[in-house]
Order: C-alpha cells, then structure tokens, then sequence
DNA sequence: TGCGCTATCAGGTTTTCCCCGATTGTAACC
DNA sequence: GGTTACAATCGGGGAAAACCTGATAGCGCA
C-alpha cells in the first residue's frame, strides 16, 4: 500500500548513473549484525564498505575513509540514541546519514530526520530496500522506510511542536532521575528547587504522557532513550 | 547423536541435494538482520537456509522444515524471552537449538542453557564464530561463545539456586506487577492478599535484588524478560 | 495587553514506604 | 523428632512520598 516516497519514479531500474562507488560506513555495536549487513551491502555493484562498532571508531572513520553514506544502527532511538548522529551532522555536514531502527515508529522516524539523517529505514525491512535506500540517499534523495506513513511524517514535521517539544527540557530532565531511581527528595536537592515542584513536574509529565505510574515513566524514558537498561 | 533425519513429509523437490546438508531455520524478528545473517550462513559449505519471522513461523517451519538447527534470536533474554526456546525443546526434542543474544552475559546465557538450548552465541561475536556454532552444535557438540566465561557457567550450573531462584515464584509474580504499573492495593486485590504482603514481597524483592528503588525493579524486570517496554 | 505556557511553590489528604514485629506451613537436615 | 531455614501470609505505627487543588511570577507572542 504505502507506496515510496519523493522519488517515488525513479526506481533504480536502470543501473548506474555514479561514475564512482559508494563508499559506505557501517556503525553498528554488533559484529554478527555487521557482518551480515555487509554482506548484504556487497551485493550491491560499486559499493564499498568499511565498518565501525562506536561512536569513537565512526566518527573516526568518517574522517579516514571519508564515506559518502553512513549506515547508523540506532537501537534504542529517542533523545540520547540520536547523539551520535547529531555529532556526524554538525562536524561532517557533506556526509549523508541513514538511520537503521528497530522501530517501525514515525515518533521516532521524526527524530531522526529532525537532527539531520537523510534516510530512515527499519530492521523489519526487505533487504531489497536496504539497496533503494543506499542508493537513493547516494543520488541526493532522502528515503523512507515502506513500512512509516508519510502523512504521518509530513504532518509531525510540519508542526514543529507536535512531540518533539512533548516534553520541556525540564521536565526530561527530571523524568531521567525519575527514571534512574532518584526520590523526589533527591531531584529536588540535585536540581536544586522544591520537593513540591519536582512533584508538579512528575503530575505534568504523567499528564502529558498519560502515564499513571512510576513504572510506565520507566519504560517510557528507556523507549526514548534517555535511560539505560543497564545502569 | 541426535541426527533427525527426514522421514515424513519434508521438501519433496531437492534433486541433487548432498546428503549431508546442514538444515538451519533462521528465527528472528528482523527480516533485514534475517538476510544479513542469512547471508553469512549461506557462505558455509552445506547448510540450508530457512527463515521465520516469529513464534508462530517459527514452529511451522521446523515441522515444515525439518532443520537440523534452529538458530534463535532472542533479544531480551530472560524468563519470558525463553518461552519459545522451551516449546521447541518440548515439541521437537531432536531439533538443536542456538541461541543468539545480544548480552554477553554469563546469567542470561545459563537460562538459555537451562532451557535447553545447544549453543548460546552473542551478536558482538565475529561471523567465524557463527560457522564455529553451527559446526559444532551439527556434530553434537555444544557450543559456547568465546565471550563467555565457561567458569561462571560452570559455577552455576553446578548449583540449581546460585540465581535461578534468586527470587520465589511468588516474588517474580509481585515483581512483574510491580513493573507493570500496579499500584501495590490493586495488586493486593489481584492476588487476594493483604497490601501489607504485597509490601513485605517488595521489601524482600529489594533486598535480595539489593535494588532500592521501584525504577530499579522496573529495569530488571525489563532485563530479566518479565515485562516487555511497550505495553 | 492579554493569552498560553513554563517553572516555581504550598496546604491538605491519601497512599505508600519502611521498620519493627508475628504466625503458619513445609522441606530439609542432623 | 527436634531444629533450622525459608516461603508466604499479616499487622502497627511513624515517616515519607504521592496526589489534588490551588497559586504566583516570568516570558514570548499575537
């Protein structure tokens, strides 16, 4: 149904229009995954790869091998799993930034685009799509996953206030200590404002989320990336 | 040796197969980390690739397919995370199973084994390792991932309650509940038991977990698999 | 200039947390 | 057969936190 998106004509049915290869970099934590998905990137003509498992060793990498596309696996995407991206765009802005998510969630898709990724794809994806969307991205087009709604997108995008701004700054900020185990007593005394302000921070946070219990803001903020699982 | 070997209904179409083609049933939710995976199995000499996408695909195909080995991605190891890893061992005793998991983790690894699981493999492992795997677990062998400490392993497995009881039966329903959301009366009225028992399990929970908060207790049951980030 | 939003705080009520305790049953251990 | 260990159940009472209903000050913006 969701037919593709800006170059929804220009499907790669002919077959090179790049003189050159792609250089792509892959970042991904896990050597299994990379390596599958290197495998599947070779399988596409004049592309080369080179591969990263952290932020150090991309934003390295970027530097050394001077990629023209940079395949980020984002796990956990939301508001911290997106630093990385945000470093790739501001210190190499020529370097164009697709997303792997786990999510099929335009929430999130969103996100990404916001802080500078060209593409958007999901790891629910065909591996066929992975190669529109490399080659996409390389011509200059952005590209997004089947599976997100565009009008979904668009309509998030176009209203800038819709849910990036779901939260103010403060109240993320309290939800993370909420999120990390701190008391109330203790965020109050970190931030250095009332117990009872904290407290109506908290009750504006679960209203605005509709989220009624502590343990839903946990799970709320490890969605969004803010907190760790393990930590 | 468990050597399943076809004798009912398997692929009736297979002309010039050698007959000692390794079966693997590839089971992961992801369809593009499926393909890269695949991609890397496919390289090994002899082995036969099929995939399934859930539970459900999951356990038709080993009827279908027959394979030799299921290679089993679970994402969130831990109590609920196993439950397919069980089924598989109950209904289809003959089949291997490899267990790939994200954590490099001696814990989460002992459940898996405890389950029944032939080998336990991490993503962060090198593709070698994965032919390692299959190698092994197809000549009988079991195989662990180089990551993981076989001392720690061994320990536990040596001592039924160095952490599989870590908590009673009972505390693991608390928890999860805990977890979930539920406000302790509504889980006292759930259980039909007092609040203050409810109370007394949490406290006994903290303490034997040495967690000390609720946020606490919502990431372990995420980690141990007892509730899941969305819902 | 008023409207909306943010960030701050308080009083008062309800609920939960936490420390003390207890009883019952069961299984193991010597 | 007594003791020990632990699981599961419950209570009192005070401290703490959460929850509800307000309020005020500042800030941008139309």
């Amino acid at each position: 149904m969701p037919k593709p998106y800006p170059s929804a004509g220009a499907r790669p049915v002919k077959t090179k229009q790049a003189p050159r290869s792609i250089r792509v970099l892959l970042s991904d934590q896990h050597a299994l995954v990379r390596a599958g998905i290197r495998a599947l990137l070779e399988r596409i003509e004049k592309v080369e790869v080179a591969e990263a498992a952290d932020s150090q060793q991309t934003l390295a990498s970027i530097s050394e091998f001077n990629p023209h596309i940079v395949l980020l696996d984002v796990p956990v995407p939301g508001l911290s799993g997106l630093d990385l991206l945000k470093e790739i765009v501001e210190k190499f802005p020529l370097v164009r930034v697709i997303v792997l998510t786990q999510h099929e969630n335009e929430e999130q898709a969103v996100q990404a685009l916001r802080s500078g990724a060209a593409g958007v794809i999901t790891t629910s994806a065909a591996s066929t799509e992975l190669e529109l969307a490399i080659k996409a991205v390389a011509r200059g087009e952005n590209y997004l996953a089947a599976e997100l709604s565009r009008q979904a997108i668009l309509k998030y995008l176009k209203d800038p206030r819709a849910f990036l701004s779901e939260l103010t700054a403060r109240q993320y900020e309290v939800l993370k200590m909420i999120a990390e185990g701190h008391a109330t007593k203790e965020i109050a005394r970190r931030l250095e404002i009332s117990v009872k302000t904290v407290e109506t921070h908290r009750a504006q946070i679960m209203e605005r989320l509709d989220i009624h219990d502590i343990a839903g803001l946990v799970r709320y903020a490890l969605r969004m990336g803010l907190v760790k699982l393990d930590k």
